[in-house]
DNA sequence: GATCTCTTCTGTACCGATAAAGTAACCCAG
DNA sequence: CTGGGTTACTTTATCGGTACAGAAGAGATC
């Protein structure tokens, strides 16, 4: 096996003699290297944390023995504690993670967020919203700061990350006061995809969204708490549009985003006494689920079905017909959040006040093959 | 906005007076809140981490006292100190995150982890493998424990989780000594698909890899390092099954996962003089680039080619035609990881010795549409 | 040769908690 | 009224580092 060969610790590594005594390996600290050395305890930190502050030489001497010992490094929570930073920052999400992770969307924001974290060395930790026997992570994870994804204000996570005062963004989602937000211009998009079906003139035209608002006695569906906001603003730019267009849509929401509600609303909606020659959807995996029920009545998309979908993942183009859609930067959304959270970070660290900055992610309509002038009554 | 009320703290939050002090804020700790109430500090640490020590009236006044003086609750950093523990593991990719992510092999898989980690209360810390300014997450991040997901066991972040005697578990990639690991039978499913082509009458057949063997010169690419385990695994599956079957196969490796060099090499085991009539291929997305290049080509899958994938991603359905590829669970993979990555953290706590697991996650052959028999020369 | 300025280390004072052992008060049986 | 068992807190001793203000010695400056 080859060793690395970067770092600050020797590669001669699963064999720490030295720090065993009478078989019981006592922890090696700082403390252990500083007396097998003869130096102080600072300075051996020094050796490992700020090299400027002692001699080339000295330093050598203290890493080989710190190698010979089996010293790895400065024990990361200890270093936490005193440095109070943590190195990680987290990344809350309302659906659980599982799902999160199916969702293209969501894992394109991750990368690009990642990606961009990368190089300030900062790690991401995942905050499952859930909690169990008394541990809470968003209240008892260490981490610099957070961003929030897609989750409505008032869910219990978001609130301990607002109590503990870190640093956080809000993405996707409705923001806390004086925390920075990224957003996509939503209802922009909307409207774009509304007019786009207005300009192709039809008349009869349907909406297949997320629900906006909870029907009363409604549990907050884990899976679909957090797109209240996100569906709430895309309704607004469709409705907005149409009406001024003298449409008046047929709105079908669904509760939840797996597959049999979406596929059983895509049905409810083709199934209305009066067929939509158009529909709009809240996202292309609902458009999908359209053009599915569609086929299954054998209607053709474009020809007798005009579908436009939301978000343009991955799916929208490897659909079969491809999908005319909204479009949406995931790169530069992850950027945006990934920026404004280390910014905001830096200046929780300086003693700053917070600066909310509040990003705008443009959109636009990509116009492929789903959507078609209707067909002559 | 509704306060979450589940928790210690009650839910009057963001203003804690009592803890400013000629308008600086000094921060709130159990000493504070101790000296407020008149209890040793040791008191009001129960009364957040051990409710049975203390009694429940004592337990109201500190958590009164400690909601109005806007205490959280303790530090994570200082805790995990003290207590040893962090709440958090890790997971190492070799891959940039930022295309892990876009994988939805790996999604699922992180997915189903972060699943069966949510109810024991754990998050889950993303480790660039990347390390910057002195900051090397592997090292220096606080965690209890760490997944390492498809990476060789000679990449530097490894080395310095094995130096940290973190407990690890290792998937889908070679694992180090004492360490558990999750690994599907690679082999196993690579016979599958080739004795499947066998059996179909094929004899001329293509492999389309990964590289498993670095070329001299070539510097290992981050997007494709640590596959080369699981691409020796397989090859080794595919060749032994072709060649008892008297078929030598025509392998073709890309050294790259991207778009434009999977393509590339999809286009090449095509455009060879003697055109396979079958393609084994290392997993969906190269499939689906054969089919793709096949279509360009003019041929018919599966009339005129017969692919096969591997994984079974959620592509592999949605391809036209749908793909004759071997299914992996991605949720036992998951769970069996994240169960493993648990009990050796439970041991390592208890002090006990480690006691690698190796997990072997079952395969098997899914037969769609996009395999027949050969067309008669 | 006194003073200044580096460089290189050291000492002290935290960072904010928890574990484990100790103590005081109380209750009840014998 | 003595001794054993609880309950409810308190004491003491870490956990493993880092920041910052010296201190000691070596050159450099005038």
């Amino acid at each position: 096996m080859t060793v690395a060969s970067r770092g600050p610790a020797p590669a001669t590594y699963p064999v720490p003699h030295g720090a065993e005594q009478g078989g019981v390996v006592s922890r090696v600290t700082l403390q252990t290297i500083a007396d097998r050395v003869g130096v102080s305890r600072m300075t051996v930190s020094n050796a490992f944390s700020r090299p400027d502050q002692l001699s080339a030489e000295m330093r050598r001497t203290i890493l080989a023995a710190a190698a010979d010992l089996g010293y790895v490094g400065p024990d990361p929570s200890a270093r936490a504690l005193a440095r109070g930073t943590t190195g990680a920052v987290g990344v809350l999400l309302t659906e659980s993670l599982g799902t999160a992770f199916l969702d293209p969307i969501a894992a394109a924001f991750f990368g690009a967020v990642a990606e961009e974290l990368a190089p300030t060395g900062m790690a991401v930790v995942l905050l499952p919203s859930t909690s169990s026997e008394g541990m809470i992570p968003a209240r008892d994870i260490p981490m610099d700061g957070a961003l929030v994804y897609g989750c409505a204000g008032d869910y219990p996570a978001v609130d301990w990350l607002v109590r503990r005062r870190l640093p956080l963004v809000f993405v996707d989602g409705e923001p806390v006061a004086e925390a920075s937000s990224v957003l996509l211009d939503e209802r922009h998009g909307a409207r774009l995809g509304a007019q786009h079906l207005l300009d192709l003139g039809h008349r009869r035209i349907g909406i297949l969204t997320m629900n906006s608002t909870e029907p009363p006695g409604w549990a907050p569906d884990p899976a679909a708490a957090g797109s209240g906001f996100v569906a709430r603003e895309r309704q607004i730019g469709w409705v907005e549009t149409l009406e001024a267009g003298g449409v008046t849509p047929v709105v079908m929401e669904v509760h939840d985003n797996a597959e049999p509600f979406v596929s059983q609303g895509a049905r409810a909606i083709l199934d209305g006494p009066e067929r939509p020659s158009a529909v709009l959807c809240f996202s292309d995996l609902m458009a999908a689920a359209v053009v599915h029920a569609a086929e299954e009545l054998g209607l053709r998309v474009p020809e007798d079905l005009s579908v436009v979908g939301f978000d343009d993942s991955p799916l929208a183009r490897r659909l079969r017909p491809a999908l005319t859609t909204v479009h949406q930067d995931f790169a530069a959304k992850g950027k945006a959040a990934a920026a404004a959270l280390t910014s905001s970070i830096a200046r929780f660290r300086a003693g700053e006040a917070p600066a909310p900055e509040e990003h705008r992610i443009l959109v636009d309509l990509v116009v492929r093959d789903s959507t078609a002038p209707p067909r002559p009554a």
